[in-house]
DNA sequence: GAGCGAATAT
DNA sequence: AATATTCGCT
């Protein structure tokens, strides 16, 4: 038996993809030289992220750092003091966000604290802080949406005919789902949340999202997943994500994976594409 | 000291 | 309004 065991183990192993094939899903918020530059420490520096992070297929593009911003004093600003530079201020872009309120319902409530969350969402450059004060406003919005939902079923957002629940603030918020257990602290032990997001006729401009979850039932037919926004779906898998899914040892901190190597594992939805391959 | 969360600042 | 920083507390 454990010859089986590390017979698969090593088969699974040389499936993994090369280096050269990964697309990370991480945004890249910094190039690696400015991270260099910067000081900026990397949660898990396995390897740093190659540079096909840099340019995102489909992504959309984040934030750009023109480094040439002259008013640093024009020219000098090459090695000198990288230290009294200020990063630019975080933009939560709907994609991002997205991902925080994935990892926000694959932690639970109760585990879901700014350290572990920025861990699972795995987004270079991505900081404590950065999430802490995030989360500290989503919080704020759950409390609203709590009070204003009520009794009703747990439609989160109105969507058509405007009156939403959320004014013209929310309107990131607004562009992710909540998860329903959000809204009801009591309810059921959210230990793992499985499934899908609901979404039932809510069509606005979210194409994206209806074809993706076209997309999602048609991979989960043919046992193949299709990826998270037309990327192919390759998650790097940080430290919190073993724990949490008591994955073995050996399966490395930093690692690429496909999602339906994990499902080999231990059939857990894909964090990203929210499959379950078994 | 690390990390969280509320308060406060920009 | 959105994000960052500070601050008191465990």
């Amino acid at each position: 038996m454990r010859e089986e065991d590390s017979n698969w183990f090593s088969r699974w192993e040389e499936e993994l993809p090369s280096p050269d094939e990964l697309i990370p899903l991480s945004q890249s918020l910094i190039t690696p030289d400015l991270a260099l530059a910067f000081d900026i420490r990397n949660p898990n520096h396995a390897h740093p992220p190659p540079s096909s992070a840099l340019h995102p297929p489909s992504q959309p593009s984040l934030p750009e750092f023109d480094a040439d911003s002259g008013d640093l004093g024009s020219g000098a600003a090459g090695d000198e003091p990288a230290r009294t530079l200020k990063r630019p201020r975080l933009v939560w872009t709907p994609q991002l966000h997205k991902r925080f309120v994935d990892a926000v319902a694959h932690l639970g409530i109760k585990n879901a604290v700014p350290k572990t969350i920025m861990q699972l969402m795995s987004v270079d450059g991505l900081t404590r802080e950065n999430v802490a004060s995030h989360l500290q406003k989503y919080r704020l919005y759950l409390k609203r949406m709590q009070g204003l939902s009520g009794g009703s079923g747990g439609g989160a957002n109105g969507g058509s005919g405007g009156a939403s629940a959320d004014p013209a603030t929310d309107h990131l918020f607004a562009s992710s789902p909540v998860p329903p257990h959000f809204l009801h602290p009591g309810r059921a032990n959210s230990e793992h949340f499985l499934p899908f997001v609901p979404v039932p006729a809510l069509q606005h401009h979210h194409h994206h999202q209806q074809q993706q979850m076209v997309a999602a039932a048609a991979g989960r037919r043919s046992n193949q997943c299709i990826g998270w926004e037309g990327r192919p779906c390759i998650i790097k898998l940080p430290v919190v994500m073993w724990k949490i899914w008591n994955l073995p040892m050996r399966i490395v901190e930093g690692r690429f994976l496909r999602c339906s190597q994990l499902g080999m594992i231990d059939s857990k939805p894909c964090y990203t594409c929210r499959l379950v391959l078994s």
